[in-house]
RNA sequence: AGGCGUAUAGCUCAGUUGGUUAGAGCGCAGCUCUGAUAAAGCUGAGGUCGGUGGUUCGAGUCCACCUACGCCUACCA
């Protein structure tokens, strides 16, 4: 028997579906059930175990979990394999917070080791939580246990062996280290984890692979450089950090030597670079000025077109290219330099001068008097230019070009003569090694000045007061011409927002040559949405790139697998594996044994280089964490260590992940490591894939479409949205967007903190502390009042009047052709949504089934329900038949759509299965024992439904479809002529312009009838006599016919006369002249129209035309009297909180005749229609209720019948 | 700066191979229906389809240019 149904507390329903499912154990049994039939294999893209979730996380999770369970439902095979990012300066950020450390220094002095270990354990921290929180959202994977986790966390850095229970229950004991160690691994199952060992041994494999192409080298370059974290940044990180900066730039001048009084005029937003300035470039090409000042009689030289160029001119109006970069307050628009000149006294053009006659005259440089300006082979000494000082190389250089041919020195924002400064710049770095002069490079790892920079030695490059100085000397020397506030875009540490500065290092890189490889496996995989082209943009990524810097000078990450000899840099080897290790291994074996490879345990080892023999140590560079996500498709499905189960499963079908950033990120990093792995195994490049289709889904934002940020207090966490909308909710929020649009998903109100009630019992913070707070969203809102809701009550509908009945859902079917036409009518409807459903899913076009389903439940609730009521309320009769089959219909609707949703809202998909099948109410207290049915125990142990053929009617459901489209043409006449529905009226024609829409109609014509509340339907050939033809010519089969005439036939045949075109209606061909031709005209020419006329209502759509009769006799007024006193006793009945069963008197008090004489005739109906046993007029009624009966005031009340 | 994309109703967006009167949802307003429903249905705004030019009998749709916005890339000293 079914539980009575009430109120839908979905988030408690979501509460006890959890429960239900870990008491009994369901995904296990999904997993068994499931077990050796064909694979369906998913790569989890693996989450920064650094923070909880927030709501942004759970979209990408709610498709993982919703193709998951659907194919699972569809019977195959699965790794639910979750997947943490561990590794990287993300963590060591995070760590260094909690212990208060500021610098790398301070991480040597409080240990490398003690320091590693604290990143273990957070990570293991919030891999825990976030476990919880993706349990909580129904996201099926094979867990580790969140308290294993946390008990992991605490013991790691202990030597003492504790006990772990794996992801599949079996206990196994080892020390915390080893336990970390192995973490995921096919053996213990459970999330996989980028710091375990064969993750990162995996990522020596493919490192190896490149080394033995030679494409690992040492590259010296400059790059950005963030001083606090002591590490230089890849071309990925910046692109995250940058940032809209207000620095001081200055315009210096540069005495020339053996030309007196005369100077070059440079440009710079980096004043401290000045004190390494070499050289000074021009564009031998552009004509320069030379002009005179007149306070000083000063020569200046600079490009002539920057004169009087206005510099950032589009910028200070229109912003720097995001709406967060506008021009900064209180920095005044910049002056050309003929205003700073003018100024300063004003000037005189003396002459203009190609850039090619400056090129080798020398310059007094601004700070010749550093002593690292006098080193030979500059700072630090370079072997190539042994002999030269940076001050004996300030020379006018030749800019030259860069690899796509354009000039690095141009005209515009500058001066056009570039100062150069090697050691501190990209380009200047390049022309200096062009050119052969030296370099300075002043800062050391700290983003200070090193030694030999006098007063600067010891300052921070980006400390204002830096620049203060460079001022101070420059003004000094009376070498400043001019200094501003200059915003400009720059790059910033993308964690904790410092700037970067550019600086000379030394980092390991991969030669990308190989890029065309890589593009050629892009091209094999599905980029879904096909919106975004995310094939293109990954090719595009490709063919920009730069070689990739896989180092880092830090501590928690990758131990690159680099050995190197301290002497000679080129002698260097890269190691495939720990055995490789092990076996080349001469000296510290010891110092790393039994700890996991990573900072400080691996520095230790030694070993012997196999073409010299000298000793070889590690380099201390970390990786760079993309390898670490790059490497799961070969390392958690077992390349090196189970490769048979490797075969099975590589490449994956699908990734899915949130697409901005991840085509330069991880969408790149798999392509690349895959194409390197397999490069010796295969020459096909869809045998190199690593997944088959990826789908990338855009980011979550606040109701307004801003971006939501942690700071502010207006990123949402994930309990915050699960407990106060539901995650059933969210989850089909997220189902139903457009993947390739920002989902606008609500807003929090930080000034609100509200108390949650989770599974674990009430919270008002979360586990780290924050406060938790309402959350609003008026899309999760429409998504429960359009979808959930209306589902929820057909379902409670069903319930409540079959409990009364005593329905049993196992008695004997009444056969479907012996069912009324209606109720094939939605069983063949839900046959088309079973089809689109798998059509669907494996399109991975989740949001076009939802929406259909939403369509289906709309039909069911406002269409089949609606309209079947009448055949459930009827009293109870054994032998009614025709009610068992609305039971036996709409049951087998409900148990369907259950199942064909639960991928989508799981938990309440499980609640209307449990009840429907089993008669068990989750929200009760429940036993465990095991059912004996034949149905599976949960619904997510169901197979998928598949389309029954036999129930599925296409003609039936266009049939139905055009009976709704006319109630809709119906109701449109009646709200136009003011008719209520509840008035009848005489007659509604209907004129159809095929024979099969003719059918249909009179098939259905007692369903019109009813919805229309008309007395009489009838199907005719056409409307004549009732309304005016429109005629129109049909534009796209006439066009090819007769060109040019079109223009003429639009303007003059709905002129013609009617009866003309009339014969077109019945189908008969018709020629006209027109502009001295003959044209000839077939029915399908011409498209007809109707148009209103007095006592019929008219209205057409989709070639079905009807007109109802809007002329109303003494009798319908009347019957319309009586509806509407029926109706308002019922609502009556309604307040009074009245029984269905209870029968009640009627009193009523009216001035008008009208009514008692429709009473005379009514009051029967109106008794039995609600359940009166008399009526009674009265002069006076206490507490009646004023309504109108047709155009009457009446006042009514009711009372319980004794 | 370069590349790509977008511009349609108050808001969010559809709009097929060029074809007539350009649609949906939300919001708003009005009306209607209702003894499953915290519902639902219908109607409405009069939208220069960002602008200009072109191709065509015909352009929201194709082409060119311009403008605005978004994204990606980039060392602009």
């Amino acid at each position: 028997m079914f539980q009575k149904v009430s109120d839908s507390n979905f988030v408690q329903g979501e509460h006890s579906a959890l429960s239900f499912w870990s008491s009994r154990d369901v995904f296990a049994k999904l997993r068994k059930k499931n077990a050796n039939k064909a694979k369906w294999s998913f790569l989890d893209g693996p989450i920064t175990a650094n923070n909880p979730m927030g709501v942004h996380h759970a979209w990408g999770r709610t498709y993982k979990d919703a193709f998951q369970r659907y194919f699972a439902m569809t019977g195959h095979e699965l790794r639910y394999q979750n997947g943490f990012d561990c590794q990287g300066l993300w963590v060591e950020v995070e760590v260094e917070k909690e212990l208060g450390l500021g610098t790398k220094n301070a991480i040597h002095e409080f240990g490398i080791d003690k320091f590693v270990n604290q990143c273990k354990r957070r990570v293991l921290k919030f891999a825990a939580r976030q476990t919880e929180q993706s349990q909580r959202l129904g996201y099926w994977m094979e867990w580790d246990e969140p308290a294993e986790l946390r008990k992991l966390s605490a013991a790691v850095g202990s030597s003492e062996e504790i006990e772990y229970t794996n992801a599949r229950g079996e206990k196994v004991k080892d020390v915390p280290h080893q336990i970390v160690a192995k973490l995921g691994n096919p053996d213990w199952g459970g999330s996989y984890f980028t710091f375990s060992t064969e993750n990162n041994e995996t990522i020596w494999t493919f490192l190896k692979k490149c080394f033995d192409r030679k494409k690992i080298y040492r590259g010296h370059d400059v790059m950005p450089w963030s001083g606090r974290s002591g590490s230089a940044y890849s071309q990925m990180e910046i692109a995250d950090g940058r940032k809209l900066a207000v620095h001081r730039s200055l315009f210096v001048r540069f005495p020339l030597l053996d030309r007196e009084n005369e100077n070059l005029l440079i440009w710079t937003t980096t004043p401290w670079t000045l004190t390494s300035n070499v050289a000074a470039a021009v564009n031998p090409e552009l004509d320069y000025a030379k002009i005179q000042s007149k306070r000083d009689g000063q020569i200046y030289y600079f490009a002539k077109e920057n004169l009087n160029y206005k510099r950032l001119e589009k910028e200070s109006k229109e912003g720097f290219g995001r709406p967060e970069w506008s021009w900064p307050d209180g920095v005044p628009k910049l002056k050309t330099l003929a205003q700073i000149f003018k100024e300063k006294g004003g000037f005189e053009e003396l002459g203009t001068i190609k850039g090619a006659e400056m090129v080798g005259w020398k310059y007094q440089g601004p700070f010749d008097e550093l002593p690292a300006q006098s080193q030979k082979g500059g700072y630090p000494f370079d072997e190539r230019v042994r002999e030269k000082t940076a001050v004996e190389c300030h020379l006018v250089v030749d800019g030259g070009r860069d690899s796509k041919g354009s000039a690095h020195v141009v005209a515009g924002e500058g001066t056009g003569i570039v100062h150069t400064a090697p050691g501190c710049g990209d380009v200047d770095h390049k022309i200096g090694l062009e050119l052969g002069i030296v370099g300075i490079a002043p800062l050391g790892e700290d983003g200070r000045y090193q030694e030999g920079f006098g007063e600067f030695t010891g300052r921070e490059a980006i400390d204002p007061t830096t620049a203060d100085l460079v001022i101070q000397k420059l003004e000094e020397k009376g070498l400043l011409v001019a200094s501003e506030k200059y915003p400009h875009i720059y790059p910033h540490c993308w964690r904790t927002g410092d700037e970067l500065v550019f600086r000379l290092v030394d980092e390991w890189f991969i030669n990308m040559d190989w890029r065309e490889e890589i593009k050629d496996v892009t091209r094999q995989i599905d980029w879904l949405p096909e919106s975004i082209d995310g094939q293109n943009r990954e090719i595009e990524w490709l063919t920009n790139m730069r070689d990739w810097m896989i180092s880092k000078k830090r501590f928690w990450g990758l131990a690159l697998p680099i050995w190197i000899n301290p002497e000679d840099p080129t002698d260097f080897e890269v190691i495939g594996s720990l055995a490789e290790l092990k076996e080349k291994c001469v000296e510290g074996w010891d110092g790393f044994e039994g700890n996991t490879p990573h900072r400080p345990w691996i520095d230790h080892v030694k070993i012997k280089s196999s073409t010299t023999g000298a000793t070889l140590s590690r380099i201390e560079d970390v990786g760079n964490p993309w390898l670490d996500a790059g490497i799961t498709p070969f390392s958690t499905m077992g390349y090196n260590t189970h490769r048979d189960m490797w075969e099975k499963w590589y490449p994956a079908d699908l990734v899915t992940e949130c697409f901005p950033g991840q085509f330069r990120n991880w969408f790149y990093s798999m392509l690349s490591l895959s194409t390197m792995m397999r490069y010796d195994e295969t020459d096909d490049p869809k045998e190199k894939q690593p997944f088959k289709t990826l789908l990338g889904h855009r980011l979550v934002m606040n109701e307004e479409g801003q971006p939501m940020h942690k700071s502010d207090g207006t990123a949402i966490w994930f309990e915050e949205a699960a407990e106060q909308i539901g995650v059933d909710t969210l989850r089909w929020l997220y189902l139903a967007q457009n993947p390739a649009s920002d989902l606008r998903f609500g807003t929090r109100h930080p000034e609100q903190p509200v108390t949650l009630e989770t599974p674990e019992g009430p919270i008002s913070e979360t586990k780290e502390g924050a406060p938790t707070c309402k959350v609003t969203s008026g899309p999760a809102d429409e998504v429960r009042r359009q979808y959930l809701i209306p589902l929820w009550n057909s379902y409670a509908f069903f319930v409540n009047y079959a409990r009364l009945d005593e329905f049993d859902p196992s008695a004997e079917k009444i056969p479907y052709a012996e069912r009324q036409e209606i109720d094939r009518w939605i069983l063949s409807r839900l046959q088309s949504l079973i089809g689109l459903a798998h059509e669907s899913f494996q399109a991975y076009d989740t949001s076009r089934f939802v929406n259909a389903a939403g369509q289906f439940i709309d039909d069911l609730s406002n269409w089949y329900i609606r309209r079947n009521r009448r055949r459930f309320w009827r009293s109870k009769d054994a032998n009614d038949a025709d009610k068992t089959a609305a039971y036996q219909t709409l049951h087998e609707v409900m148990v369907t759509l259950s199942q064909l949703l639960a991928p989508v809202v799981p938990f309440l998909a499980e609640r209307i299965y449990q009840n429907l099948v089993f008669g068990r109410d989750l929200l009760d207290t429940l036993s465990s024992e095991e059912d004996s049915s034949d149905w599976p125990e949960s619904v997510h142990l169901c197979d998928y439904p598949t389309v029954n053929e036999d129930l599925l009617d296409e003609d039936l459901n266009a049939r139905t479809a055009l009976a709704q489209a006319v109630v809709r043409l119906g109701h449109q006449v009646r709200d136009q002529s003011n008719l209520r529905v509840r008035q009848p009226l005489a007659e509604i024609r209907v004129a159809c312009s095929t024979a099969a829409q003719r059918d249909a109609i009179e098939q259905l014509a007692s369903v019109i009838q009813d919805e229309l509340n008309v007395k009489t339907i009838t199907t005719v050939d056409n409307l004549d006599g009732i309304v005016q033809y429109a005629y129109k010519p049909n534009l796209k089969t006439l066009g090819p016919k007769y060109g040019k005439l079109l223009g003429m036939l639009r303007k003059d045949l709905p002129n013609l006369a009617p009866e003309i075109l009339a014969p077109l209606r019945s189908g008969s061909n018709v020629s006209i002249e027109m502009g001295g031709e003959t044209i000839e005209l077939e029915p399908d020419d011409v498209l007809v129209s109707t148009e209103q006329s007095s006592e019929w209502g008219t209205a057409d759509d989709s070639g079905v035309q009807v007109a109802i009769s809007t002329k109303l006799s003494p009798e319908l007024i009347e019957e319309g009297m009586a509806r509407d006193f029926v109706r308002h006793v019922q609502q009556l009945r309604k307040d009074a909180d009245l029984e269905i069963e209870n029968r009640i008197r009627i009193q009523y008090r009216s001035d008008a005749s009208e009514i008692k004489q429709m009473l005379n005739i009514w009051s029967e109906y109106i008794s039995a229609e609600t359940l009166a046993d008399s009526i009674e007029s009265r002069q006076e009624i206490a507490d009646g209720k004023s309504v109108s009966v047709g155009e009457f005031a009446t006042v009514l009340s009711i009372c319980l019948a004794n």
